[in-house]
DNA sequence: GCGACGATGTATCGCGCCGATATACTGAGG
DNA sequence: CCTCAGTATATCGGCGCGATACATCGTCGC
């Protein structure tokens, strides 16, 4: 999830460790904590495996004589795009808890058009079950139930209906342009899709 | 979050592993996994803790000579049930990202209502600045942000809304039933509804 | 009679991520 | 001058997860 994280970021430009934090926290800090504890030791795993390079940067210390502090900046290498590719399109785990679709969705412009389908699909799929399985719950023995655990089913049930309806759009909406990129006889183009304007 | 959820399911009856997660899944399981190779580690760590104690059972075999199979059944112990109570009273991490507040308000009916009202409000502490940390990611510069994680922020934004709400209900209903409890007898009826403003 | 199957039951492994903490340098402001 | 906030890297212990392994039990079909 991090590796997902860090791989797409890294597509942009090479970046080093605080840089990276500090973009993935602008980004989807509302939905994932991306702390260090956890972003350095990624990074490690990363070079070993060959997915990422550091290329400790000269360019830069260059133009400022100063000596600023070390920083290790990474690039992405060949494998690290495949491996990326590669778990763009994997569906993540099969539980509702799913960390990964926030990033999945947040580096959904750089992703093909069939597999967005298939990670929105896999998602409102889980979204379901979690909704039937508070549903049962609601309904299993109704008023021999503690009265807050009621509650929280309720809310829960609540936000996964929610949830599927938005998903229910993305992917009326995803269809849309599909069919418009179709009709246009334009192969599947650019991050931003065909100019649809706000809803 | 494991620890609270056993020592507080543990104050009804001596239970062994695979029962404690089944009332655990039973209880929870549409918000929490409540693994296995989670639940046994803890239950050795708090027996070493000396919060539950093994009580292997003599009295059930008794009744059936047949043998069953091997199974731990544990019991709470005084110093547990001291931890329970201390556990109950923490209002956990200060993230959003809060698996302990769904077991807490699981065991709500046990938990005396000060402490309930303490949890409430730090939660509702918590999901109010996720909801304002969204609303500033939507906020900045609105245009140049990726359009689907535009729409995840939607989303989360909308649902920490909605929770909100639900727990100021929750709050309202609380504070409706303590003055009902103050106003032991009097017939004397105060102004009506809650005083706290959404939104 | 028997074998397959699903539920009961305990346990371990490696890994990912977290929060807390340590260290050190820099620039800006009082 | 000194302190504070921001930049930058790193490690530590701990928790929870999914996968996997094992063994027993009752039941149903054959």
């Amino acid at each position: 999830m991090f590796e997902l994280a860090i791989l797409g970021l890294l597509h942009e430009a090479p970046m080093h460790g605080y840089e990276l934090r500090k973009r993935l926290h602008n980004l989807l800090g509302a939905f994932r904590a991306f702390s260090y504890g956890s972003l350095y030791p990624t990074l490690r795993r990363l070079q070993r495996a060959g997915l990422i390079a550091e290329e400790t940067d000269v360019a830069e210390l260059a133009g400022r004589t100063w000596g600023r502090r070390a920083r290790r900046v990474y690039q992405l290498t060949a494998e690290g795009k495949e491996r990326f590719a590669e778990l763009l399109a994997d569906a993540g785990p099969q539980t509702w808890e799913d960390d990964s679709f926030g990033v999945h969705l947040a580096f959904f412009s750089r992703t093909p058009a069939e597999v967005r389908m298939r990670i929105l699909e896999g998602r409102r799929r889980r979204v379901e079950e979690r909704r039937e399985g508070l549903r049962a719950a609601l309904a299993r023995a109704g008023e021999q139930i503690d009265r807050y655990t009621r509650e929280l089913h309720r809310l829960g049930l609540e936000s996964t209906e929610r949830e599927v309806r938005w998903l229910n759009e993305l992917i009326a909406r995803e269809q849309a342009e599909r069919r418009e990129r179709d009709r246009g006889g334009r192969g599947d183009r650019g991050p931003h899709g065909p100019s649809r304007k706000e809803e």
